[in-house]
DNA sequence: CGAATTTTGATTTTGATTGTCAATATCAAT
DNA sequence: ATTGATATTGACAATCAAAATCAAAATTCG
């Protein structure tokens, strides 16, 4: 498996150790279904090595995501926000992952090519969330 | 105001009762700025209603959601979930609000666009994250 | 008003995630 | 292979937002 050896090198490349665990984690999250927790894994991985804590699971899930090997839903935010609806137009977001600035904007092509998206799979979209996380123009430079 | 019309008409009809505190609460809220948390706003009511609990500031958010007048970031989940990245590929997701489905789809036009906009906001989009709420096709029916 | 019902708010509980720390494992240099 | 410096582990505790509890208070409507 090619992905082991990726994990490997990230991890050499940063110093760290490749551990036994951390190889353990991997190995069964790669071949895992999508869209798993980090509690899920745990019960997987402990079926097979009973051993490996929770903690662990949480440390190289971040490992993982860090080397490109996972990608992580529910970014950032780590609490629930509320805003007035002001009218029915509806905006969506960027956020700055450097200084954490929050834009707006509305972009009505945006909204219809997902509606499209949504007929194809026949799925009646009700309301809709996107996120566009990166750097925003102050924080562009680095 | 006329939204607090709105909200007297939506405990009515759901044979709630108008209460002090949830007018308060609903005054402060939509005058207040945009992505206001539940003890943000809790602070701020304090200010000026010192008794308001955050119990009831909690609740009275989740009734202006269903009565329409806020939107609520970070919808549904609590729990953060991880998938392995297979090859370069980005996809977006589908999540059902009756059954919890949650179907994946690419596309590659929605991606454009986005990189479209994000040009034009002079933002540098690194990674994003985009949810579509709604009915999926089993779930369409009721 | 007064009874029936809902709501409130102080507090506790929940549940996911992160922090702590002594014991253990890894790795580079002997 | 052994050592020593450093990183990691796993059990447990701590955090933190959000939900649940429940007796006391407020609201509604006849």
């Amino acid at each position: 498996m090619n992905e082991t050896k990726t994990l490997r090198q990230y991890l050499r490349h940063r110093g760290l150790k490749v551990t036994q665990q951390r190889e353990e984690i991997a190995q069964i999250f790669l071949g895992s279904k999508r869209h798993i927790s980090a509690e899920q894994l745990h019960q997987q991985i402990r079926e097979i090595y009973p051993k490996v804590g929770l903690s662990t699971v949480y440390r190289t899930l971040k490992l993982l995501v860090e080397a490109g090997l996972a990608s992580q839903r529910r970014l950032g935010e780590r609490i629930t926000r509320f805003e007035p609806v002001a009218g029915d137009e509806h905006h969506d977001h960027f956020i700055c992952i450097n200084c954490g600035a929050i834009i707006e904007f509305e972009n009505q092509d945006l909204e219809d090519l997902q509606e499209e998206v949504a007929k194809k799979h026949k799925f009646t979209i009700l309301r809709h969330n996107l996120e566009l996380y990166g750097y925003c123009q102050k924080c562009r430079r680095r």
